[in-house]
DNA sequence: GTCTAAGTGGACGCACCTCTCCATTTATGT
DNA sequence: ACATAAATGGAGAGGTGCGTCCACTTAGAC
């Protein structure tokens, strides 16, 4: 089974098919959105516009009329993954095992990182410039803390475990996407594994702390630094 | 304390400061491989290579006379950190406290990762064409097995370790590297504290074993997807 | 069927990177 | 000081990706 089909439309994203467009017009970029799904999922966010283009079987001034940049592009592609992973923080919410929805959460959202290559690279970076994810990114922080609050309340989740542990797998599991290909998800799921016996409190080393946390929220992820060429 | 400075020579690998040049050329050569370890560090190793030569305060012309491929050259930079490698396994299996061993190879190769960015790259691609490294590489292999069986055998390692699992965490430990710069050195750490905690037998949990392994060798580590641009 | 605005595709200008060629400069033995 | 082989640097050819422009095509209203 792919995905979400045909169930209650993403709603927070995705902004309306393309209402005005001419019958033709609005195929095509539905062609478009599918080859660059695919595309970023394969070849990772850096494919050439090029390559989507003749994927959908397209002209490039097209792609480029549609979405005029590759951010537009991206975040259209990945809107509807990005609404998948709020349901997956509600659905956490509402389990009434604060502990089994917390393991859920870090269970779904690594399976989609390394079932996508593309969507890795995007959740990571997180385009802090689009602007409507802002508010998505900010609901999903909340509902993360108060999981982690709960889980921590339950007495599983260990006490010194933070917020930015959340965003150090995650990352951490970003490495493992970004290797190779056919392990990844056996690989992904031992390391989710081995990190949840961590959390755990049951097994939690409280004779040896852990160093401290570092400084990270799902605002300062985003900076991969870009090479500058100048000197 | 830094590394080792001043003794014995890295031997293994690095071929003699280079032979027959000329005086100047001989300098020039040392100028490019700085360069080239400054900007793989800071950019990464796709930087360009007039950038590379531009820092060394050389002409293209002399860096690609010097080292004809980007991948002899970061071969030549990175061999001394591949040295201090081995030198970290070898010190690791001379510990009697095999546990201690077994961690302080993790936490010392991870601070290296994080603190060269090109080192990160080279050290998962390990370039298997490179064919100087095919003997370093086996040879660390053989290392860390029988570390691992060592460590297992005095009871802290888990039994249900494998020597996939280090790849696993060096791979984990790059998607940190790949990430935010500044907190990167703290979030590795973390990272590898949980994961030895894991690791460690006496808070293992064994009423929920783990997912099986990947399989994953030090040679099928390299195996980055290059996109193809046909079609 | 006709008309027109919407839509299209590919060529093109621009920027960047790789790698080579060659006229000029420089180290070094005598 | 000189001769000469070694070494150099920058120009430029070739390749790739981005984003735009414009002459042509086509959907859809009438």
């Amino acid at each position: 089974m792919p995905a979400n089909s045909s169930r209650l439309p993403p709603a927070v994203v995705a902004p309306a098919g393309a209402p005005g467009l001419r019958a033709d017009a609005r195929h095509n970029r539905e062609r478009i959105l599918e080859a660059a799904r695919e595309a970023f999922a394969t070849l990772g966010l850096d494919v050439p516009m090029a390559a989507i283009a003749r994927r959908a079987g397209v002209g490039v001034a097209t792609l480029y009329r549609r979405f005029p940049t590759r951010e537009s592009l991206v975040k259209e592609v990945f809107a509807d993954q990005f609404a998948a992973c709020s349901k997956i923080v509600d659905d956490a919410l509402a389990d009434p095992d604060a502990w089994r929805g917390f393991r859920t959460v870090i269970e779904k959202v690594s399976v989609m990182q390394v079932a996508d290559r593309g969507f890795a690279a995007a959740f990571l970076t997180a385009f802090p410039d689009a602007i409507d994810y802002e508010r998505v990114r900010r609901r999903a922080e909340h509902g993360l803390t108060e999981l982690t609050r709960r889980a921590k309340a339950a007495g599983r989740l260990r006490a010194d475990f933070e917020l930015a542990d959340l965003i150090l797998l995650f990352m951490a599991n970003s490495g493992i996407a970004a290797g190779s290909t056919e392990a990844a998800p056996a690989a992904s799921r031992r390391l989710v594994a081995y990190l949840l016996q961590s959390f755990d409190a049951d097994h939690a080393d409280h004779t040896d702390p852990l160093p401290p946390p570092p400084p990270l929220g799902l605002v300062h992820v985003h900076n991969v630094p870009r090479r500058d060429p100048s000197h």
